[in-house]
DNA sequence: GGTAAATCAATACGACTGTACTGAGATGTT
DNA sequence: AACATCTCAGTACAGTCGTATTGATTTACC
């Protein structure tokens, strides 16, 4: 399995080419164990193991666990980032603001195991963020984007007429934010099932969007009565 | 500081009278430090330290930690339960639903020192419930009487004409829990302020209620110009 | 070939962990 | 008085933790 023979890297040239790419090997080993163990389960010789290396490999590529367990939550966030960028790039204005909206809310629901095992991390990294402060401070960034993403939608949605004009689009967008979040974790610990948390998200939509339920309709001739 | 002079305990006769009361006092100090500190740095000397007894004092009363820590769930469980129970029967039938509603899904919100303590902790909680059964299987117990309330409310919100007949009392509950714990998320993290969250919920019970945005009658919702 | 940096395996260290064990006072029952 | 139980302090132990150190091997450039 040595993948090293093929030489078509990505930058194959100089010393400490591959470094990023260990990095990112390593930042694996580490949600894995997160998803599977918990957080504070996740030492350096199990990452080591998981990642197939020494510990004195994990070491060189982080100097402190900490570092290692900071480039974690930075390399799931831009996989995510990434991920909705992409959902985003690939239909930009011709479908419903809905759509789009529902599209990105869903993300935060573990409707598929590899939701689930992203949504685990987050919460553990959540739950650690509340006693260290660098993490929080990275956590606030990922809210802050993913937030400022809400809230444009719901300003194109009022002016494409799909959302009355009398929401305020930053309470808005925090509602859909904490409202899929908070149905994330409900489905998480098992509290309901996936389909139920798309039912509420859904039930949610036709609140705000004002229409009587199951919007099977085009949008764009919707007024506000 | 001897307080056992009294005497004038719950049920002071007996060999292991006070044996639920130190129970409880050592949780509190777990609390307290999962509540600075966090869940994975409260070992059983630091638990001890902190509620002023022995490491061996705390292994008396609890056979293992993980008994402890499950101890300290219930019983932060119970607390926040007698809360509810007790806002809930100061107030029965006479006030609105939505102002009941009201009271109660605030409590989520970390609005004061008091709240933000014990949702942190629910946080770290929620976090390794994650990746121990026996924790979700309380969490989820917790999380079913709280719906049970919610939407029991809903549905005399909808008897009484407040919220309108066409809304699933079961998913509109559980949209209500998902909201503020997200919201209480949010803030908890540094995310949102208080206030803010509190605009939010109320916005969201102004759609629910189906009520214009309530200039006069409630404090707290503002209105932006 | 020489040199320097990168890579990483191996080991050791002190601090800390949960648990087990011992024994001594206090308290209650008989 | 004898006995049992509760209470809890003290200590020891085996294991794990993150970190530091050393040294061998490889790689790239002069």
């Amino acid at each position: 399995m040595s993948e090293r023979a093929g030489r078509e890297g990505t930058r194959g040239r100089g010393l400490g080419a591959r470094h990023a790419e260990r990095r990112q090997r390593i930042a694996e080993a580490l949600l894995a164990i997160i998803d599977s163990r918990g957080l504070e389960a996740a030492g350096l010789r199990d990452v080591a193991r998981e990642a197939g290396v020494s510990l004195g490999a994990v070491q060189h590529y982080f100097r402190s666990k900490d570092e290692m367990v900071l480039f974690g939550l930075e390399y799931i966030g831009k996989r995510g980032d990434a991920r909705v960028r992409r959902r985003l790039g690939a239909s930009p204005d011709a479908l419903p603001v809905r759509a789009v909206l529902r599209d990105i809310l869903v993300e935060l629901l573990p409707a598929d195991d590899r939701r689930a095992t992203e949504l685990r991390i987050a919460t553990a990294f959540t739950a650690r963020a509340l006693v260290t402060p660098e993490l929080a401070e990275h956590l606030r960034r990922g809210y802050e984007s993913l937030h400022e993403l809400l809230a444009l939608l719901v300003r194109r949605g009022q002016v494409t007429g799909e959302i009355a004009g009398d929401h305020d689009p930053d309470r808005t967008a925090a509602a859909l934010l904490a409202l899929a979040e908070g149905l994330g974790t409900h489905v998480l610990v098992g509290h309901r099932d996936a389909p139920f948390g798309l039912a509420v998200l859904d039930a949610h939509l036709d609140l705000l969007f004002g229409s009587e339920p199951s919007a099977q309709e085009r949008p764009g001739t919707r007024r506000r009565e």
